[in-house]
DNA sequence: ATTTTTATTTTTGTATACAATTTTTTAGCG
DNA sequence: CGCTAAAAAATTGTATACAAAAATAAAAAT
């Protein structure tokens, strides 16, 4: 029961390089992609071995990695037992949202001070074409774009470091891939906070744009918590 | 490589028996204390060598705890070209700022949903040392129970994750030392802003203190930016 | 068979070795 | 003297080697 697994679905193929590359910033990169995006599963064991030759690289750029990693609390690292892929418990949750709600809300804010009207009709054009995904019930994708907004929205607060802190807690938040049993009440309700969103970047009104955002997150911690439940059970 | 499945278990949570200290956790610990405590200066190139001397410690644990510094953004690593302390310039403050109000902020409400009446009176009793330090001029010491005091907050705001990236962007700006070129004026100001910082702990008015938080930041940032200016000058 | 103990293997932590890159020094030239 | 270019030295990136701890397998005792 407690047991847990490693699987690779993914390629096996050495790791993207990028242009000013070092082994461990690719390494970073990449296995964070793995994790993000569930190839490692929450609770799982991350030998060290077994990344090494996935990626064909000796263990000493691998582990400057894990540590990178496990500082972003991507992993836990436990000395003499290795790292494994941090688990997201309802208390990190709970943690994590108010968190995520205040850097929306300040983003909101910031985000109606420098919005250019290219940046909104951008925005916009998002906001609809999530709504289509809603209308026709294409989860995974309408999840893509909602993310994509929250991301422009960020964006455009001009905060290079706030984006970035967002990104790094949004990385954790999103393994749970929580998506999946959104109730369809709940998804309404969503598309709901996402107009009073648009509306609210419409009229640069930072105030009413900070405050739906923290209603929106803060409703969104409860799908996610809801989840982790029926996870549990 | 065909798909590689792997049983493991959990790690033992309560394993106090294992051994916790290891190379890494240590030296990120003084390193960072370090540069926090401006031993290493801002913009100082920080090489390898020099530190596994002084800790006499192999390049292997040294390196690993560069990479944990640097995602922490104390130092800045360039490949080939070595850590760097990272500099505080003035869009770094015109970024962390904004967060630090947004967070503590949150901080103040949830603090006050769940001040004991101890807690009020420890935050109590260090408002009154700092500012019996204040009337007698004693500027570091003001400074340190100052940071006390904000760091009570952000613990009775009963959320580790919360306090840990505050930390994380204080250790930053701390680094300044901007205390030391506070003006007697804006001195008296933020003693004032405590005063009303305490007031609404006591009645726990979640909103009126979130707000003079965000206030109080605000104008502790313009006393780090022109601190900034001018040791630039 | 179950549990405990011991031996073996595996994994992690650290040090060292070698390769690649950058920095510094030196030599040459105008 | 200042500038550029080549050579040397130093520094960083990565791989490997060895030591310590943990996990696993095997053996012994109950």
């Amino acid at each position: 029961m407690s047991d847990t697994v490693v699987s690779f679905e993914r390629p096996v193929s050495t790791a993207k390089t990028s242009d000013n590359s070092t082994l461990h910033g690719d390494l970073v990169a990449n296995i964070r992609e793995l994790i993000i995006e569930g190839d490692l599963e929450p609770g799982a064991k991350v030998p060290e071995r077994i990344l090494c030759e996935r990626y064909s690289v000796s263990r000493t750029p691998l582990r400057e990695a894990l540590k990178t990693l496990a500082s972003e609390g991507l992993l836990e690292l436990l000395p003499h037992r290795g790292a494994w892929v941090a688990r997201l418990t309802a208390e990190d949750v709970d943690q994590m949202f108010p968190i995520m709600g205040a850097l929306e809300a300040l983003s909101g804010e910031l985000a109606c001070q420098n919005l250019t009207e290219e940046q909104f009709a951008e925005i916009q054009a998002l906001h609809y074409q999530m709504v289509l995904h809603y209308t026709r019930r294409q989860l995974k994708l309408y999840f893509q774009v909602n993310q994509e907004i929250h991301e422009k929205i960020l964006s455009a607060s001009a905060n290079p470091l706030l984006l970035q802190m967002y990104k790094t807690l949004a990385g954790r938040i999103r393994r749970a891939r929580f998506v999946a049993n959104m109730s369809d009440e709940r998804w309404t309700q969503a598309v709901k906070e996402h107009e009073e969103i648009l509306n609210a970047l419409a009229k640069r009104d930072g105030a009413a744009l900070s405050d739906v955002l923290k209603r929106h997150l803060k409703n969104k911690c409860e799908t996610v918590k809801s989840h982790l439940e029926n996870e549990n059970a």
